[in-house]
DNA sequence: AAATGTGAATTTCTTCACAGCC
DNA sequence: GGCTGTGAAGAAATTCACATTT
């Protein structure tokens, strides 16, 4: 009978779910318009959003469409409102304790990482299963036996997790991730994960990269050669 | 009009341009591919390898059809040809030669990552700018000033260049990277880079990552508006 | 005049479903 | 029977273009 909700139906600034792509191009805004925050200046306009994020306006404007109207015509967007609006809707006004699993290069080197902590994400522990390791301070963390990584988890509360461990561990550590219920991963494990429906889990991969990377050097490198046709 | 050209007319095993989303699929196939090659495994069907990469087996059947036809049906794929094939495809029969520019806590990670040499990607230069950095040893490399980029990348004969440090300078040494002409630039600075056209860039964030996770887990956790209980 | 917000058109990507071959 | 390869259908994302507002 009633539609279960018109646009205007929402709370402002509660959007309903947003479509993937826009999501990860709402992070690159964000950054720039946090920039800009710095800098003291106050209004942009979508085609400069556009260029810094090295998208097309009308996507641009699309994405930000989602949330609500918060530009104003003849004038763009206030920095400081759509900061805000964006950092609401990715939920980054929530405490995100982050716990990093593997304190190897890939993992200390996380640890340090400064991007964390600037931008609400709490490092709150690292762990890692070499006895020489353990116990160490990086940063200001004291590297915690993964053999207790449940507790861990549980004493400091993270409600994330970031693998950065060998192939053949990042599943079975996983596993045990999820059933200490931690539902948000972001796994740096060159390998696939499987896990349950209701859990988060992204992949970054390094190599994974150069090979895409590789696939369009290629392409640029031989223009011509052993084509039979030039040109199109 | 007369259609471009029809499938049939490319060479065997030159493949056409593919679908970005297809690329970055062939990757995940490949690593799959190589591990059952290790294995000693002879054939997989496209629904083994949907299952490892985590998508559907007629996405996997549409990728593959795009290099060509390499199955046999009712059997499926020769693990060792279907590998050759897509390392071809990839460009990774190729000579890659990677120089890191910043050794930080990243940039170190990076240079002994053993995922880069084992997949065909030789990391020949390591560079900082820091003096207290700089001609130390890292894994194998010494590394060099960033003051002598230009000098590095051609005595190496680098072609490719993972940016890892930090937003401040990472436009400036982008730029001179494309200058001493290399078009394959991996970065992990959270910044977006602005290059010519023709240079292939792509962008690694990891503060990214966690702010799309930041929205999906703060989806789950919201005390559901129109949302079931989560109680199951 | 300037720039947003958005339906419509377009392109790209995914999934379906089944003919064809082993 | 089992599994590939692929047109056709469907879904998602992007781009266009312009009415609308300041």
């Amino acid at each position: 009978m009633i539609p279960a909700q018109t646009p205007e139906d929402r709370p402002a600034g509660q959007a309903r779910q947003l479509p993937p792509a826009t999501v990860s191009r709402l992070t690159l805004y964000l950054r720039t318009l946090n920039a800009l925050l710095a800098d003291g200046v106050e209004n942009v306009s979508s085609d400069a959003l556009a260029e810094s994020a090295g998208v097309g306006s009308a996507n641009v404007r699309k994405d930000l469409s989602h949330l609500g109207s918060y530009g104003t015509r003849g004038v763009g967007y206030d920095v400081a409102n759509l900061s805000r609006q964006i950092a609401q809707a990715l939920g980054l006004t929530h405490e995100w304790r982050v716990a990093i699993v593997g304190a190897g290069n890939l993992g200390r080197a996380l640890a340090r990482y400064a991007g964390f902590e600037s931008r609400g994400f709490d490092v709150v522990a690292l762990l890692d299963a070499d006895q020489m390791v353990i116990g160490t301070e990086i940063g200001w963390l004291r590297v915690s036996d993964v053999a207790n990584l449940e507790s861990v988890l549980e004493s400091t509360r993270a409600n994330m997790v970031v693998l950065a461990l060998p192939a053949q561990v990042a599943q079975s550590v996983c596993d045990r991730v999820v059933e200490a219920g931690v539902h948000s991963i972001l796994s740096f494990a060159p390998v696939a994960l499987s896990v349950p429906e209701h859990v988060n889990l992204r992949k970054v991969d390094m190599a994974t990269e150069l090979q895409i990377l590789a696939y369009h050097a290629q392409r640029l490198q031989e223009p011509g050669l052993e084509r039979d046709r030039p040109g199109a």
